[in-house]
DNA sequence: TAAACATATTGACAAGTATCTATGTATATA
DNA sequence: TATATACATAGATACTTGTCAATATGTTTA
């Protein structure tokens, strides 16, 4: 429903950390305090991170007691797939793909 | 052949000027004096960007006299496709995907 | 209620970036 | 050969960003 900024989204993963993070939620939704063990940054860099995927709409936040759980946002990841599978590099008459 | 950095892409991807350019050679090859014509910047500014989008391996570019025509990296640009497409954003036991 | 824990916010700073003007280089044309 | 054209490079500058230490906020537990 929400239109996506596609360039905020890839300002948004490229930052290696950030996309490393985003390559761990794909494999399921996790909490701040597990995803911070995995990088050597501190909490408050982590926390400015999650907040520039969340403002791109990348990624969301499910909160619980004390305990921030992050998952990738369905919607927009698949708008997001949708506009780079729209990419196309085929040259004129030497088109490779069809 | 050569392997990709995803976030050098995503980065490069980030700014909407460069954005707009990568889906302007979506469309074919384009010279830089087109390219130009179609934004507000001078041609240095053109020129850096260019040098972006070349350097993460997007854009690649052939010189023909005194011109410069740019247009998409297949290779690379399948290979980030692959990559954006195997993200996923689905829960366990909700998964809408199958 | 006090202490501990999980996360967010603030403020500072070094490093990076987008942009410009000025200039250089290479090619085509008169 | 002189001039025009297409593009790249250098240097400067304002702005943005990734990071940290310090602190605040909200929740759970003793």
């Amino acid at each position: 429903m929400s239109s996506i900024d596609v360039a905020l989204i890839c300002k948004a993963l490229g930052d290696s950390n950030r996309l490393q993070i985003v390559q761990m939620l794909s494999n399921g939704e996790k909490c701040a305090c597990n995803l911070l063990e995995k990088f050597e940054i501190t909490q408050p860099t982590l926390s400015h991170h999650m907040r520039i995927l969340c403002e791109c709409g990348l990624v969301e936040v499910r909160k619980e007691g004390k305990w921030s759980h992050y998952s990738l946002n369905n919607e927009t990841l698949t708008m997001f797939k949708l506009f780079v599978g729209s990419l196309n590099a085929c040259k004129d008459g030497e088109c490779l793909c069809r």
